[in-house]
DNA sequence: GAAGACCTGCTA
DNA sequence: TAGCAGGTCTTC
């Protein structure tokens, strides 16, 4: 469920809380799969003892600096979350993993559908440039070469990395760009127009601290149980057959490699 | 590419 | 009860 805005702001508000600086005392795997590719005892051996020393960010994955050359990598995928608690540690329901820290703040990950993974190692493989802070240069030189049908490819981590469903279909319409065209095709104002749609919605993501719909259980919630504040700024996603906000004709839904996949046939060309 | 796998819980 | 979900990986 978290795309790059919604694992910033857990980040930001992780950084907040004072967790950086703390040394992990204890660590518990609540379902063994959550960790990989090392079984739960060999995990909880090598991460027990260490000190966090720097929470940072790459797309989607949470980094963990630890003291060492190792990192605690975390991916949320679809429904993971942290929440923080003082005290004695009461594991929650759908708690996967726990990191009890110095001072006694336990730091708890909560995944209701188990898809979210913790792994170490020194660093990322196979990611593109962050979202966030990609520059001009460094995105048309990930277009380079390329001539995949836009949604498919932004939805690439290896091209770059942080930008799901949401922030692909908002950035396709922003662009004014149908998400069946494929990258080759694309002229070089219109690859412009998608390197600032792509970073102008990650951007506005990040300052309304990420996109909530719904109320299910999966739905994102910040490290304080909060919704994301971008949700009523959100023009395509979730709004197949209402209005756009530009033309006013009904949204279409689609599905492009799998995903589903809404914009405008009359504004997005 | 496309489909299935990994999983649970909410919505229709 | 069936269908759907913000992610990614594996296997045709």
């Amino acid at each position: 469920m978290p795309e790059l805005p919604e694992v910033e702001t857990i980040r930001r508000q992780l950084c907040a809380a004072g967790v950086e600086g703390r040394t992990i005392e204890k660590v518990y795997i609540e379902w063994p799969r959550t960790v990989e590719p090392l079984t739960p005892s060999a995990f909880c051996k090598k991460v027990q003892g260490h000190k966090l020393e720097e929470i940072g960010r790459h797309g989607k994955w949470l980094i963990f600096r630890l003291d060492g050359n190792e990192n605690l990598l975390v991916h949320l995928r679809m429904t993971g979350r942290f929440y923080l608690t003082q005290g004695t540690l009461k594991k929650g329901k759908h708690d996967r993993a726990i990191l009890q820290l110095s001072g006694g703040l336990n730091l708890h990950f909560r995944d209701p559908r188990k898809f979210g993974r913790w792994r170490l190692a020194a660093s990322i493989e196979g990611l593109g440039p962050d979202a966030l802070t990609v520059t001009k240069k460094e995105f048309f030189q990930c277009l380079d070469g390329q001539n995949k049908v836009l949604k498919a490819l932004l939805l690439d981590q290896s091209f770059v990395a942080g930008v799901g469903n949401i922030y692909a279909d908002e950035a396709l319409f922003e662009a004014r760009l149908d998400p069946r065209r494929k990258s080759g095709t694309l002229s070089d104002a219109e690859k412009l127009a998608l390197y600032k749609a792509v970073t102008k919605v990650i951007k506005a993501g990040v300052r309304n601290k990420g996109t909530s719909l719904g109320s299910g259980q999966g739905n994102y919630v910040d490290l304080n149980g909060e919704a994301g504040g971008h949700r009523e700024k959100v023009k395509v996603y979730g709004r197949a057959g209402q209005p756009c906000v530009v033309c006013g004709q009904p949204l279409h839904k689609i599905q492009i490699a799998q995903r589903t996949t809404v914009f405008c046939a009359r504004c997005q060309k």
